[in-house]
DNA sequence: GTGTTCACG
DNA sequence: ACGTACGTGAACACG
């Protein structure tokens, strides 16, 4: 049995009321506001609020493709309005024209506050709607986010597990399946009850929510002061969208389609019979029963067939070659080249990915439909796709600023070390500049064996590599990776000080915490699973690093937003991609605006190391 | 719905 | 004897 379930009481189940029944609802009193006289006694009391929380309704759940059904508001507990501005045929609803001269004023003043859960969904539909909001004041799933990272953040899981209260589910009113109704085809009265709902808890979760959050003055700090403010700078970067070169796309398309076909009739020649390459079933099949290929490793579902065995087989037999690369040909062309043209919105011409605040452990964002923060550069195909990010307007272009080797310099600023805080500061090349320490020749005489090999061990300690997990990446026995790592930390002790700390404190008080205070709850630090045990250590050492990063680069956000509309630059912000930032802007300009973008990123947050930052811009994201 | 694979930092 | 480097999202196969 889980902790603590024996202890929670059943959760009150709705009961199902008809939209005419004449039974008084004494649990709460939802209001549907669909006339202009119902409107005016709502409005009445309204105007009187100065916190409320706020909840739309829509066709879509792509804020950038969804039109406004429904507006709720709640600011008492167990009670709330719905205004419906779209309905189905015969049902009264309110005029927009109505809603957005009456509300406009209230929702665009900034000293009014908003409570919302995923208030960035409403702001963007709102806005589209085109009522502006302002005074953006608590998202109910980002303060459930900062206070533990790892649980769900719906409304409906946080009602149930907060609340002890189970709320109608969407599929009640629309359905489910690819026979999903859209909102707008809902009747009010039960768009009423749901929305009014959602609102209501939304309302109650706040309350439930800022208690807990007053109790961690440092967490509350980090909410007011950087997660709340970032939803608005989240969603400018999605309405601002990106443009995309549909005729490059397009071609490379109808290239990689030759490519393929090419690849495809070699490997069943030398199979001996056609097959579905995409199917690691019958791939192995093919490679390790037919051709006698070795299997290296095995997975749940059988032998593996990823990267890394093929690499090893690779001049094993004269497939292997054409299947990597059919691998990474279909998966650059159906993940990226045929699929990103596709979502370009109708209305903007452009691609809106979703940057998520509340989906990743360790405090970073992340991007979905599309991913944008997966675009391909590794390889050369992959950088022509990324050819295909460029400005709408012709006299703007593409300005990239990532900051250089953000996580060795924080963990040069925890650990203190002297000499890897001298280089940073001298602005050395921090690989060579280790390799040079490690094989303790002079830095010139590091040879790009040796810089390789220390750029692999910086890297694996940030993620807490073991001996064997570093002698497979630079190809060296155990033994001698095991000895590596012994001269790295007898060089570097300050960092094996640091990582230790790590540890002991996550061990101390249950969570690994950023530079800002975020937190990660750590178990199994006392695990007697040794693997586990090992991997909880893993987590409390990178989760502070990669934790810390994305603070840095959150606040850096924040300043470059502010300062691009109070001073009304014709600078957009279009993509995070965790260590850089991506913008569309004039190109006669770039210089200027490079300069305090690259200042307003070095100076997020003051290190006993510098900040670098790296700009490179161009017709092109590949500058 | 789960597992495998692979794109990125 | 064990598994083995952190954090994501998407496409595809398969039951």
């Amino acid at each position: 049995m889980k902790r603590g379930a024996k202890y929670l009481a059943p959760p009150l189940r709705r009961g199902f009321v008809s939209a005419n029944s004449a039974v008084k609802k004494a649990s709460h009193d939802y209001q549907l506001i669909d006339t202009e006289q119902k409107f005016d006694e709502f409005f009445t009391q309204l105007k009187k609020q100065k916190i409320f929380a706020i909840d739309t309704e829509t066709t879509s759940m792509f804020a950038m493709r969804a039109d406004l059904v429904g507006i709720s508001f709640s600011w008492k507990p167990q009670a709330a309005f719905y205004l419906p501005v779209k309905a189905p045929l015969g049902q009264k609803h309110l005029e927009s024209e109505t809603i957005r001269q009456k509300l406009a004023p209230i929702l665009a003043d900034r000293n009014i506050k908003k409570i919302g859960q995923n208030i960035k969904y409403d702001l963007l539909v709102l806005q589209n709607a085109g009522v502006p909001v302002k005074g953006v004041h608590f998202d109910t799933m980002v303060a459930s986010y900062c206070l533990d990272a790892d649980r769900k953040h719906s409304l409906d899981k946080m009602a149930l597990d907060f609340l002890n209260y189970e709320s109608i589910p969407i599929s009640a009113l629309i359905g489910k399946g690819k026979n999903q109704l859209t909102f707008d085809m809902v009747d009010t009265a039960a768009a009423c009850e749901y929305s009014a709902e959602d609102a209501d808890i939304t309302f109650q979760l706040y309350n439930y929510l800022k208690d807990h959050l007053d109790k961690e003055p440092q967490l509350k700090k980090l909410f007011e002061e950087v997660e709340m403010p970032l939803v608005e700078v989240l969603a400018a970067i999605e309405c601002n969208g990106v443009s995309l070169d549909t005729k490059l796309l397009k071609n490379m398309s109808g290239e990689l389609n030759e490519t393929i076909k090419n690849l495809t009739d070699r490997i069943y020649e030398l199979a001996g019979e056609v097959f579905n390459i995409d199917s690691p079933k019958q791939l192995a099949e093919i490679l390790f029963d037919k051709l006698k290929l070795e299997s290296i490793r095995i997975g749940k579902a059988g032998r593996s067939t990823d990267a890394g065995v093929l690499e090893q087989l690779a001049d094993q037999h004269a497939i292997i070659p054409l299947i990597i690369e059919y691998r990474m040909v279909s998966k650059l062309k159906n993940t990226y080249v045929d699929k990103l043209s596709l979502l370009i919105n109708p209305r903007t011409g452009r691609v809106h990915a979703s940057f998520n605040q509340t989906v990743t452990t360790t405090g970073r964002l992340s991007s979905s439909n599309p991913n944008l923060q997966n675009i391909p550069i590794r390889t050369e195909l992959g950088r022509k796709i990324r050819s295909a990010f460029i400005p709408k307007n012709k006299k703007d272009c593409i300005l990239s600023a990532d900051y250089s080797q953000i996580e060795l310099r924080l963990l040069a600023h925890f650990s203190k070390d002297k000499a890897l805080m001298a280089a940073f500061a001298a602005d050395q090349d921090i690989h060579r500049f280790v390799a040079s320490q490690i094989y303790n020749v002079p830095i010139e005489d590091v040879t790009d064996q040796m810089r390789s090999n220390c750029k692999a061990v910086n890297f694996g300690i940030i993620y807490g590599q073991g001996a064997f997990g570093l002698s497979r990446s630079i190809g060296i026995s155990q033994t001698e990776a095991k000895k590596f790592i012994d001269d790295y930390f007898a060089r570097y002790s300050s960092i094996r000080k640091f990582m230790n700390d790590c540890v002991e404190n996550a061990k101390r008080t249950g969570y690994a915490e950023t530079i800002l205070h975020r937190r990660r709850i750590i178990s199994n630090l006392t695990s007697k699973n040794a693997n586990k045990r090992a991997q909880a250590q893993r987590l409390a050492i990178n989760t502070v690093i990669q934790g810390s990063a994305a603070d840095l680069i959150k606040v850096a956000m924040i300043n470059i937003q502010r300062k691009i509309e109070a001073e009304n630059l014709p600078v957009k912000l279009i993509l995070q991609v965790h260590d850089e930032l991506v913008f569309e802007l004039p190109a006669s300009d770039a210089d200027k605006h490079a300069k305090w973008i690259a200042k307003e990123m070095s100076t997020a947050i003051k290190l006993d190391v510098p900040l670098k930052v790296d700009i490179s811009y161009g017709q092109t994201w590949l500058g």
